[in-house]
DNA sequence: GTCTATACGAAGATAGAC
DNA sequence: GTCTATCTTCGTATAGAC
């Protein structure tokens, strides 16, 4: 089953990537993690490594925007619990040395991959804009949220792998959720603050 | 002069570090691009790498922990308009290529960098939160609201990075500042939310 | 297409002359 | 203490048998 492999070793990659960064994933290591020789890595990702980076990442940023999509309807508030939820779940899990992908794509040594991880991060940006935008914040200032919420996640993943301890992400749910609902609540914002 | 080659080693260290990341910093580039001979690192780093990478992440922690501490008096307004003032001077100058040095190290692959990250955030956050708390943000809230301005900080850092632009930065210190004046406008916060 | 063996370079680390 | 030369390991990548 040739595909499977392939889908196998982009899902491992990832998650390889998650814990450690782009340049500590090893290639070596993670054919013999997957069962895969070493060589067939080229065959299924004739690029090699910047290839298989590229896909890995890819692949969790389109999960996780079909997750924004999906909850359409739902509101900010329920999208940045979810998210946060499921952050738990993986630090947790990973005894806190899971991180996000694209954050390691966005500063790895090959700045090819900055490319890849500004997409994903844009995709995600333009879907919590529009839900932004059905929760009333005003449309020149959904941006603006939309950048510091994925900021904010982004930060608060990395100071709990720092701390061990989920109270980031804590702290940042509550004070994202004040701030939404601050901005949706005026009719318009000030120009300078 | 033995004691300024070992402080160039730190600072150029720090440099690659929040270039590349920590595992992608190289003792041989950094060695030459000193002027350093390779076999020098050991004399003066006898841990090699692991102490080098540390005394790295604690000499940019130390100055900045300085700069907060420093700033007492005048605000978090004013430290989260200086340390974003920082931030791009140094993005655009490095082409959007540097980062935070201590959110690498909390990212590492060898995981004994994330007790020093975690030191270092633990620093700038007691020293935030003495700040936000001479600014009348209740003291039950301001270890929240200081965790959420160091990861808005460090995330908007990331997606800077990834889009090549400043932006994130303009975006986050704008929420942020909201963000703080709501809090300290308060009497008192509610316990769940 | 799958898999083994290997090439080639760069990494961290060390020995030892000076 | 400084610096060179080298050891060992591990990285990506490839050649070629099957």
């Amino acid at each position: 089953m040739p595909t499977d492999t392939r889908a196998r070793m982009v899902t491992g990659a990832a998650r390889m990537i998650s814990r450690r960064g782009v340049d500590a994933m090893s290639l070596r290591e993670l054919a013999e993690q997957e069962g895969v020789p070493l060589g067939s890595t080229y065959h299924h990702f004739p690029g090699g490594k910047a290839e298989l980076v590229d896909a890995a990442v890819n692949h969790v940023g389109d999960r996780v925007a079909e997750s924004i999509a999906g909850t359409r309807g739902q509101g900010t508030e329920h999208i940045v619990r979810w998210v946060l939820h499921a952050w738990r779940r993986i630090l947790i899990k990973s005894d806190f040395r899971a991180g996000c992908p694209v954050l390691a794509a966005a500063v790895a040594k090959d700045e090819r991959h900055r490319d890849t991880a500004r997409a994903v991060f844009g995709r995600w940006t333009d879907g919590l804009i529009d839900v932004l935008i059905e929760d009333g914040v005003p449309p020149v200032r959904a941006p603006s949220v939309a950048r510091t919420i994925i900021a904010s996640l982004e930060g608060a993943v990395g100071l709990a792998r720092a701390f061990g301890q989920i109270g980031p992400l804590d702290d940042v749910e509550a004070e994202l959720i004040r701030l939404v609902a601050a901005a949706a609540g005026e009719p318009a914002p000030g120009a300078g603050r």
